[in-house]
DNA sequence: AAAATATATCGTAATATTGCGATGTAATAA
DNA sequence: TTATTACATCGCAATATTACGATATATTTT
């Protein structure tokens, strides 16, 4: 046990799960926002930014960039994260679906 | 070790990602997914429409109930679950904020 | 080449989540 | 009252997540 049945739900319904997960810690939501008003974004940044040592913001960061929210690329010596454009607004459309959805007529409360 | 360190975060931030938790699961999204396209929602319904057991579902929709995106009443034996208006627009809008947050001005890349 | 700087990965301890059988509870039916 | 029905909760095993020190890697500087 333990183990979530992936196989009882569609792919979307995975999909969206996945991403949520990726949401779903204080810290990567801070590293977006982080991202999104900051345009000279690298790590180093971050570990001072949130009060986390340098390993687990490289851990978070490893999260974002698999799920495709934010890209690096590397600048010298440091790496330049940021968010991935496409892949946002990607994002932000299954939520949008999922939302959206209701009310669809309102039927019963 | 292994817990979240909430202090370092925003409220915001913090409710946010506690959110997104509860959306980190296929079958809490397959739950609203079914709550929104159905009218007579009751957790006898789901244990049918998923494949998980009873004692499962019954968790995953405390979860959803907790977080105020659904309500349930109780009708005779069963329990009517539906979905919180006020409260899955409330949550859609710290989504929307979010994700409209980016592009600002697109400065980096 | 050696040192410094920035980030990634490994290993591990603490904690959280998932799933479900067993059992509890509360309302209706017989 | 006893049985039935529909959930909820408990307790536990399996697995996943979080945090971070230690260490690896890779680029620039000296």
């Amino acid at each position: 046990m333990g183990v979530t049945k992936t196989d009882l739900f569609t792919d979307r319904q995975n999909e969206l799960a996945k991403i949520a997960k990726v949401f779903a810690h204080p810290a990567r939501i801070a590293i977006l926002e982080h991202l999104i008003q900051s345009n000279t974004c690298i790590n180093g940044d971050l570990v001072q930014e949130l009060g986390l040592a340098q390993a687990t913001i490289s851990q978070h960061l490893r999260e974002l960039k698999e799920i495709g929210l934010i890209k690096g690329s590397i600048e010298g010596v440091s790496v330049n994260y940021c968010i991935d454009a496409i892949r946002w607004a990607e994002v932000q459309n299954l939520f949008q679906d999922l939302f959206s959805g209701f009310p669809k007529i309102s039927g019963c409360c």
